[in-house]
DNA sequence: CATAAAGTGTCAGAAAGTGTCAAATTTAAG
DNA sequence: CTTAAATTTGACACTTTCTGACACTTTATG
C-alpha cells in the first residue's frame, strides 16, 4: 500500500526520484496516466492491467466509453526506474499536470499520484475545509470497526 | 484493548517507545493517521485494513471517492517496531499534531492516540471540567450490563 | 555531417532513517 | 525492604535515501 506524501525535486531533465518505499512495491516499473484532477496517476503494472481489463469490458458502441478509453490510454506511459530510482516522466504529461521544479508524491492506498506543489496545496485545503459539508463522506460508510 | 495514558519522550530522530502492553497487542506493526482533534490515531493492522478495504471498493471515477482516499492515505503511515520497541513517526505527522520532546499515549479501547503534552492537558481539562453540563454524555446510552 | 536537444548512467555529499547497546528508571517479586 | 526483572531512554555507529553535478549516448534536425 502507498501511504503519505513527499515533496521531491525534479532534475533539469525531468527525472523524479520515487520514494524508496513506493519503489519497492513497483520494482518492475509503473504506468503513469493523466489523472482526473489536474494530476498524474501512477499504477503498478498488475494494477494498471486490472484497470485496462475493466475498460475493455465496457462497450465500444458507447460513446462515453470510447472517450474514456482515449483519455486514459492516449495519455499514458509505461516507465521504469534507473539505477538511482528515478523515472523520467514524459514532458507532455508533466505539462498537463503543471509539474515543474518540485513535485508532490501522494500515496492513496493502491496507487499514488503526482501533483504540482500549487495544485496539491489547493487540493489539501479543499480536503480540510471545515466549512465543507461534513456529510460529504457519509455516502461511503467507512466504518472504523470490523465485525 | 488499550487502556491508560503514558508520557513518553521522543528521541532526536523522532522515535517513540510504545508502552510494552500496547506493543504486545500490535506486534505486526501499526497504522498511524491524522486524528480529528489535533492528534494522531493509531490502529492495529487488521483494524485499519478493514477501513482500507472499504475504500478500495469505491470507484476512481467518483470525485468524492478520490478525495476521501487522498484525505486518509496521504496523512497515514504504516509503521513497525524496532528491536527496542520504538516506532518512527514521520516528521509531517508529528508536526501536524504538534508533537515534540514528549508525547502522551492514550488508550481508547480499540485503538490508541498520540497527543502533544499541551493539547492533552487541554483535552483533560475539558473532560474534567466541573462546570460542564453533567448531562452531556446522556445521548450515548451506555449500559453497564451485557446480555 | 554537424549541431542541438533529449535521455541515461554514475558518483559523492548531506540528510534522514535504522540498529544496537548499556545506563537509568520503573515495576514486580520474594 | 531488597533484589531481580523488565522497560524506557540516550548515545553512538552504521546504512540508506535523495539530490545535484557531470559526462556520455542516442535521437532529431537542418
Amino acid at each position: 500500500m502507498f501511504f503519505g506524501q513527499f515533496a521531491h525535486s525534479i532534475d533539469p531533465k525531468g527525472r523524479i526520484t520515487i520514494p524508496a518505499n513506493f519503489r519497492e512495491q513497483t520494482l518492475d516499473g509503473v504506468f503513469v496516466t493523466e489523472g482526473f484532477d489536474q494530476n498524474l496517476s501512477v499504477y503498478s503494472k498488475p494494477h494498471f492491467e486490472h484497470i485496462a481489463a475493466n475498460l475493455a469490458r465496457t462497450s465500444i458502441t458507447n460513446a462515453r466509453s470510447r472517450e474514456l478509453r482515449r483519455k486514459i490510454f492516449s495519455n499514458s506511459a509505461e516507465l521504469s526506474y534507473d539505477s538511482a530510482g528515478r523515472i523520467l516522466v514524459p514532458a507532455r504529461l508533466r505539462e498537463m499536470a503543471n509539474i515543474k521544479g518540485t513535485v508532490v508524491i501522494v500515496g492513496i492506498g493502491d496507487s499514488f499520484e503526482l501533483w504540482s506543489e500549487e495544485d496539491w496545496k489547493a487540493q489539501e485545503a479543499k480536503l480540510n475545509d471545515p466549512e465543507a459539508d461534513s456529510s460529504r463522506w457519509e455516502a461511503f460508510d467507512i466504518s472504523t470497526r470490523g465485525d
